[in-house]
DNA sequence: CTTGACTCTGTAGTACGGTACGGGGTGTAC
DNA sequence: GTACACCCCGTACCGTACTACAGAGTCAAG
């Protein structure tokens, strides 16, 4: 069993995050000591790596924490955790779009600007005022 | 001379933030009636189009005020902004290759996942325990 | 002269994912 | 036995870009 500091260091969190993360919902209220301590079981550092990595692909902790739940809902299957999946794949296509939309305009912008004389003639200001970019 | 309710409308923009992009100081601070009401140019709605535009671009309002302050600095030349928005393009890319790489490590989960059977055995799920991704 | 739409200020709340702090109690090593 | 790291709780704060609200005053139409 461990303390929450030393939970925390083994996946590689703070201490608040780890209290932050069980006032979400994340992990499950642990086992307390006499002292009122918090005693963590092994498995969660596993629960905490989960949860960095559902991180890193993009998921925010509101889906971290329906992933989780349907990990050990013994009803679901694996065609709602999929299900998922690829609606987060569609929901960062989305925001590709967007970024590569604004990338090209600025590109476009950048282009039409020589980069030398006063700011009152520069055409990527001139833009922004006056033009739908 | 528009009042802040004019001035919104005209812009397309809720009144308060108009109230809110002025305490940021992306407005100056207007003249004001003797009832204290704000009393705004018309110049200002193309101010706020040009806040709304490099919004769209991806700028921050931290950076559009710079922007703006470039715009009015008599010192400063294009190549200052010129600069900015290729910084933003960078910028921009860095975020793309980020959601990228998010939506490859997706893809190539949801490929193990045939989107049948209990959770217990979904690849995804196992990954995510499991594995660096 | 009243009604209703508008405006003023200051403060607080929203979502997101934490981080920090104050004022306590606990656990252990020397 | 005491120093020091650790833990507890609750609350406040960070940045981003707003949005909402309360309680007061103002303006214009009928």
């Amino acid at each position: 069993m461990l303390t929450i500091g030393q939970l925390a260091r083994s996946a590689g969190v703070g201490v608040e995050t780890v209290r932050f993360y069980e006032r979400q919902g994340l992990l499950d209220p642990p086992e307390r000591k006499a002292s009122g301590y918090r005693c963590f079981d092994h498995e969660v550092v596993a629960r905490l790596r989960f949860i960095r990595r559902a991180k890193e692909l993009g998921f925010t902790l509101k889906e971290i924490k329906e992933l989780l739940s349907l990990r050990l809902d013994s009803k679901s299957d694996c065609a709602a955790i999929k299900q998922r999946a690829q609606a987060k794949i569609k929901d960062i296509d989305d925001r590709i779009d967007t970024l590569q939309r604004m990338k090209e305009a600025l590109i476009k912008l950048t282009k039409e600007c020589r980069g030398k004389g006063p700011t009152s003639e520069c055409p990527i200001l001139d833009a922004l005022e006056n033009r739908e970019v």
